[in-house]
DNA sequence: TCAAGGATCCGCT
DNA sequence: GCGGATCCTTGAA
């Protein structure tokens, strides 16, 4: 949920990626704690807000107790409600940028880690934000559980070592409309099999 | 202080 | 399917 100026947006996660510990070699915290990467070592329910290829403001939620860096990075909301707010924000990140207003489906106006950061009018302003205070202008709201969700392997880390790059810690809604690309493994449902634990991880994402 | 490159998106071919 | 945009963060010197 996001109230501000603009209006209020509403929209549901349905695609993320989970970082976990310093040890996980596609992380931003792989480096340890620097500058960038702080809220990742603060506690669970923070917002941790980076800038990607000079343009692109990402969001995560920090899962973890103090001093263990993990967060799940928003990778796609499908909207329902505040659209045209939504659409405002693209236009005016277009005009910006010296491009022309571009047409878009309602539903693939957050289908992408940095198209969730335009649509939501996400910035650095975010970094360390509490997302789970009710009165938080960007906040996360109790949705319903999906019925199928799909996992596979985290996007654009190809730089990173294995086992890392190939764990499957990105996770979608089976059917959603608002994904970032396909997702070619079908998986468990919410009354299937717990997901299993890597070894060597402490906690599971 | 410097050089390298990135958890992306968009327009053109 | 491919490459450009654009600048901050990082490790090394």
């Amino acid at each position: 949920v996001r109230e501000d100026d603009a209006g209020r947006r509403v929209g549901r996660i349905v695609e993320v990626e989970a970082y976990l510990g310093v040890e996980d070699q596609a992380s931003h915290a792989r480096f340890g704690p620097t500058d960038r990467n702080r809220p990742m070592f603060g506690p669970a329910g923070i917002a941790y807000v980076y800038l990607v290829y000079g343009m692109y403001h990402c969001l995560n939620v920090v899962t973890e107790d103090v001093r263990v860096p993990a967060a799940v990075l928003i990778r796609a909301v499908e909207p329902l409600s505040g659209l045209g707010a939504m659409r405002a924000a693209r236009a005016d990140t277009q005009a910006a940028r010296g491009r022309r207003a571009t047409a878009i489906a309602d539903a693939r106006l957050a289908a992408g880690p940095g198209l969730v950061g335009i649509a939501f009018g996400i910035s650095r302003a975010d970094d360390g934000r509490d997302l789970c205070d009710g009165t938080s202008p960007l906040r996360l709201e109790r949705g319903e559980t999906p019925e199928i969700v799909l996992t596979g392997s985290r996007v654009g880390i190809e730089y990173a070592p294995e086992p890392w790059r190939t764990h499957p810690w990105r996770f979608a809604v089976h059917g959603s409309p608002s994904l970032s690309r396909p997702l070619p493994r079908p998986q468990r449902g919410a009354d299937g099999p717990p997901l299993r634990r890597t070894p060597g991880v402490s906690a599971g994402p």
